[in-house]
DNA sequence: TCGTTATATTGCAATATTACGATAAATAAA
DNA sequence: TTTATTTATCGTAATATTGCAATATAACGA
């Protein structure tokens, strides 16, 4: 096969899923923490600061803007990304409802 | 290709991104949060509580573990699978990381 | 208009992932 | 030991992902 079954899974599931697999990249995590590091939101510098082709690190954009975890607007003829906050937001309430629920149900492995 | 670039990005990149792909399915997002439901780490009645064949699961469940996201015991014939909490430690710690420094640079895009 | 610059798209090759049937391995019970 | 039960592995087909060269597109300045 090589498609996953998502009719099956309940829509918050593959919501998730969606996000994080966008970030299931090195090269897209580096992109984030990238734009997480310059104080402006800066543009097509991307291609210079990683290690890929510029067809290639645009396809990785275009995947971290498809899913809604950056946001592009043109400048000019530069591209300016920068991280979507909502995003974000939405995968540490995610991950900080796991840890807590975690935290409450004293999880003893198979005692 | 099909193969990532993994030897040109940080060891932490390369960490988290790994992590974070584990999650990158809805049947493993379900997976997890089956784990969370039941109160004891129940074993392979998660083949029963998803809509994949046994390999499927199976696999899935592999794929989880070797990532550090879940452990598993042997019980007789049964083999008990848990969260590993320090793994969803770490991502809740790096994605409260990501949020609390977007808050710090008030992050207007390109304004 | 023409050239330059910045980014996106196309096309393709290499590899990875997803899924499942068949089968193996391991343990428990009879 | 034999049989049933549970989980893992193998083999394989279908599809997705990654990466890049070549090319297209878009916007600016001369």
């Amino acid at each position: 096969m090589g498609a996953s079954k998502t009719e099956h899974f309940s829509t918050e599931q593959n919501t998730i899923a969606t996000l994080i697999k966008a970030l299931s990249h090195p090269a897209r995590v580096a992109i984030i923490e990238y734009l997480l590091k310059v104080d402006a939101c800066i543009c097509g510098d991307i291609v210079d600061e990683l290690p890929l082709s510029q067809p290639t690190v645009s396809q990785h954009l275009k995947e971290l803007k498809t899913a809604g975890l950056i946001k592009g607007t043109v400048e000019g003829t530069a591209i300016c990304y920068c991280i979507d906050e909502t995003a974000i937001a939405k995968l540490q309430s995610y991950f900080n409802h796991l840890a807590q629920t975690l935290e409450q149900k004293n999880n003893g492995c198979c005692g």
